[in-house]
DNA sequence: CTTTCTCTAAAGTGCACTGTGGCCAGTGC
């Protein structure tokens, strides 16, 4: 029984009482739960096994006798009986965006729908039209909600398939047969989403290491099994290929499977300029009087013999890798060991799980020097915002323990609400009092693309105001962007000096790469923000890091790469620039 | 159902938006 599993059990029982029509306290009490298993890296066996789950914030005498019977046994009795009362399928309701519980029930006990196809049914046949406190619109809202969310089936978020990718390879590059394993496609190239996961392996006894890949625990089904190509479908839905080459194959398979598809082709043309044809196994002369090919060991020998310096799998695209590649222009992109500190963080004191010292002693622990605080602001209620006085509270806190550190600093900073017309949720005298602030918008998603605009725009203008957070608002396979008129909004982040924040979460990975060329040519330099929410948070900088290599970032670009020392100039340049 | 404090009983995120039905209810953050 793993955390997730448990942390899944606690949400469904919260949305099962929710259909009840249970007192919404209770509800709520299951939601703290979940949230709170999901975020705590204790271990609940063992607390479990010592009686202490109640020690757990959130957790009373009724949670944690449930989650110490669901840990035991494996199940719960009462979740069981819950889950009865009602079809399987109606839980699958809650993944449409509009449809909460009370509309979820009054579909139910009126019309019988326990699924998303009844339902799609019952929008297309005018019944949801007909019902009380339903219309056209409603039903029309719906078949969009089940449109977008078929949409959005099979891709999983880099951050899903991050840790299912890790636990696969190293399974099969620890098999005494494998003697090269990588991970391929989209995955590779560090894209936001991806459909499936595809494997390559270098054996001389393929048929060996298909046996043990599909009998891996991770593994739900099998789809195809056969000499040097097998499909897997895993336990959370992912799709898994695996493909099983020579040794000398290798290089030719890892980047023909790398990919992208437009990127073979340039490959391939390239190619056949020498006189030989490329393709998954290897280069082969198509032409008496073909160049001689070279011996290739590693991917790497495949772009040098094209004439061109190794492309880094996220540059991929052919958005322009070709020319930089041929030329000796390509940049050399951010990475892990360039990070110097990180901004972006909650703690207890919002919507975070850990407190500030816990945050701070888990940025160090990552090697970062520094650590930039930003709880939400006071309009941000759902996220009990701070007030100034709280905020003041905690600027006191940070020095406090900045007094303790050696060669680590926390900054005090704040996620201060973009309010509807632009102006920010806290008044410049508050503003000033801190070490700098990133501006976000958190509500009125719906505003034209004009309006957006000129709202973010408008926040921009201010002197305080350091960083834009998340500039789209987008989750991933979720909610989508708002609309705003990005290139206005890089123009303004130019003229203003305003850095953009690039959100590191996996669900927003937000300004997305495909900006940042564009951003970059105009000077905006970039934040690699984790948008920590839990010390474990901080952990989607790698994330943050694919992305803005994906954006052909290179260290000098991300302002997070400065060292403490420079790093506090950079954060009142924008302020001495406006004379504040 | 949990937390907090008045230690038994009360309080527990609040607002914007949308659609429907007549000025409120449900959803999302």
């Amino acid at each position: 029984m793993t955390n997730d599993t448990l942390c899944e059990t606690l949400e469904n029982i919260a949305r099962l009482l929710e259909i009840k029509g249970e007192n919404p306290f209770k509800i709520r009490a299951y939601v703290n739960g979940a949230r709170t298993i999901e975020t705590t890296t204790a271990d609940l066996k063992q607390l479990a096994a010592d009686g202490k789950l109640g020690e757990l914030d959130g957790i009373g005498t009724a949670l944690a006798e449930k989650l110490t019977t669901l840990i035991q046994t494996g199940s719960l009795p009462f979740y069981d009986k819950l889950r009865a009362e009602f079809p399987p399928d109606i839980l699958t309701l809650f993944d449409l965006q509009g449809l909460g519980a009370k509309k979820i029930k009054a579909l139910w006990d009126h019309l019988g729908i326990s699924s998303i196809p009844e339902l799609e049914q019952a929008c297309r046949d005018g019944r949801v039209a007909a019902l009380d406190g339903f219309g056209e619109k409603s039903a029309a809202k719906f078949l969009e909600s089940i449109a977008h969310q078929q949409q959005n089936v099979g891709k999983f978020l880099l951050g899903d398939v991050m840790a299912l990718a890790s636990e696969l390879l190293d399974d099969l590059r620890a098999h005494p047969d494998v003697s090269l394993a990588d991970v391929a496609g989209s995955f590779r190239r560090g894209k936001e989403t991806v459909h499936d996961l595809d494997m390559l392996v270098a054996s001389r006894f393929p048929d060996r290491v298909m046996e043990s890949f599909v009998a891996h625990p991770l593994v739900d089904s099998i789809i195809a099994k056969g000499a040097t190509k097998s499909s897997i479908r895993l336990k959370n839905g992912l799709q898994c290929d695996l493909r099983v080459v020579t040794s000398a194959e290798f290089p030719f398979a890892l980047n023909y499977f790398t990919g992208s598809k437009e990127h073979n082709v340039r490959m391939r043309s390239r190619a056949l300029e020498r006189g030989w044809s490329l393709n998954e196994y290897r280069f082969s002369a198509i032409k008496p009087d073909a160049d001689t090919i070279p011996e290739i060991y590693e991917e790497s020998g495949i772009y040098r013999a094209l004439g061109l310096e190794f492309i880094p799998p996220e540059l991929r695209e052919n958005l322009g890798e070709f020319d930089a590649a041929e030329n000796g222009t390509l940049p050399v992109l951010v990475d892990w060991p360039n990070l110097r500190g990180a901004f972006h963080a909650h703690t207890t004191a919002s919507d975070g799980r850990a407190s500030l010292a816990d945050m701070a002693a888990a940025a160090q622990a990552l090697g970062l020097t520094y650590l930039g605080i930003t709880d939400h602001s006071k309009s941000s209620v759902q996220a009990i915002g701070l007030d100034a006085n709280r905020l003041a509270d905690q600027r006191a806190e940070i020095d406090a323990l900045n007094a303790t550190f050696d060669g680590f600093k926390l900054f005090a900073g704040v996620e201060c609400d973009i309010l509807k017309d632009g102006s920010l949720d806290y008044p410049d005298d508050v503003l000033a009092t801190l070490d700098f602030v990133i501006a976000s918008v958190h509500s009125v998603f719906t505003l034209p693309e004009a309006q957006m605009t000129a709202r973010i725009i408008r926040a921009m203008h201010n002197p305080y105001v350091t960083m834009l957070g998340h500039v789209t608002g987008r989750l991933l396979a979720q909610r989508d962007a708002y609309q705003v008129d990005l290139p206005a909004i890089i123009d303004a982040a130019a003229e203003t000096h305003t850095i953009i924040e690039l959100n590191a979460s996996p669900h927003r990975l937000d300004m997305d790469w495909r900006w940042w060329p564009l951003a970059k040519s105009k000077g905006v330099r970039c934040a690699i923000n984790p948008d920590a929410h839990s010390i474990h948070g901080l952990q989607d900088l790698v994330f943050g890091i694919k992305s803005a290599r994906k954006g052909w970032l290179s260290k000098t670009d991300v302002i997070n790469c400065l060292p403490l020392g420079a790093i506090e100039a950079a954060l009142t340049a924008k302020r001495m620039l406006h004379g504040v």
